[in-house]
DNA sequence: TATTGTTATACTCTATAACTATA
DNA sequence: TATAGTTATAGAGTATAACAATA
């Protein structure tokens, strides 16, 4: 049997509940209830994402990667400019490069010229990399099936309407910053 | 006025509610309610991680290196062993190792030996990782504070009992597999 | 001039295996 | 034998700046 290093019972919560809680007193706008809902926030993100990480392990893609296929297989024909990728990922146009070139390497997508602006590299998925995301997707898309299955419709609800309203709010504050810069 | 790539607008949920509620719906398992609570999920934690890591920029730190500082601060004078820092963080001991010497080389934290048990090797904040935990935390949980104030009462509590089990369903898959791993 | 993509570089984080020393 | 920690190595991901080609 393979030695497990990683614990997976829950010592990290028990710690900060146990110790946080107390502790963060000592700073004047320490608030548990706001800090125990990041916490959260960030452990179930942290553990979920583990798990689904391992589900994924033995296509030898990390989750970025299968999230970037992802994104240029819904592309179709048309593909998808790196420009579109780093909007929609989050990262620099340096680091797309990266990414494209590791897919490239693996022969899961590959770079078209765009005859419209020759600016442009259009990335379209291959065979191959159609062939591993049919092969990966059904059981990724069964197991959130899974692990959502205890929540009921309304806390689904509850959980969206929460965690969009925090995003909508952060979003917010570097519209402010913007509009501030600017003046 | 600073060049931002990267862009602060929620194009991403745009993206994906318009295209994968239908791309999706070609694999048998996918359910559309539960990839949605996810992908909030990991939008969330995304914008948030992003917003809190650029609030922490100055110090030098980045988000894990402040969590190890403050794990370790909260121990006090007791201080840390690596292999407790590898339990809640979630990180291998060798991987540890390599974390301390970081925080050790900017004299934010220094190893002690134990005399208790030799192999021991024991982690504790310096002066100068006070300090800057001080002049850092304030802010910190200021701003989480501020996010979660848009919630009520009933919402947090809403979220965390969600969160919590989620990530306790999954445990509970571990320890099954550990179960039938053993027998 | 602005945009797209590339190159180069450096740092952080992670994963794994082999090793030392202590218990 | 098991545990704590280290060393070495390799890869993914990120951040930044300078650059060429094109619009």
């Amino acid at each position: 049997m393979k030695k497990i290093e990683k614990k997976t019972e829950d010592k990290r919560a028990i710690y900060y509940w146990d110790r946080l809680q107390n502790y963060g007193r000592k700073y004047k706008w320490f608030h548990w209830p706001s800090v125990e809902a990041f916490l959260n926030l960030v452990y179930t993100y942290d553990v979920i994402s583990n798990h689904f990480a391992s589900k994924i392990q033995h296509t030898g893609l990390s989750r970025s990667a299968l999230n970037i296929l992802n994104i240029i297989s819904r592309s179709d024909k048309k593909g998808c400019t790196h420009k579109e990728l780093s909007d929609l990922l989050l990262v620099s146009r340096a680091n797309v490069t990266g990414l494209v070139d590791s897919l490239v390497r693996k022969n899961l997508v590959k770079r078209q010229d765009s005859q419209h602006d020759r600016r442009l590299s259009i990335v379209k998925i291959t065979k191959n990399g159609e062939e591993l995301l049919n092969s990966v997707l059904p059981s990724y898309y069964l197991e959130m099936r899974r692990l959502a299955s205890d929540l009921s419709n309304d806390e689904r609800n509850k959980l969206n309407d929460i965690l969009i309203k925090l995003r909508l709010k952060i979003f917010d504050l570097y519209k402010d910053k913007k509009k501030t810069e600017s003046n």
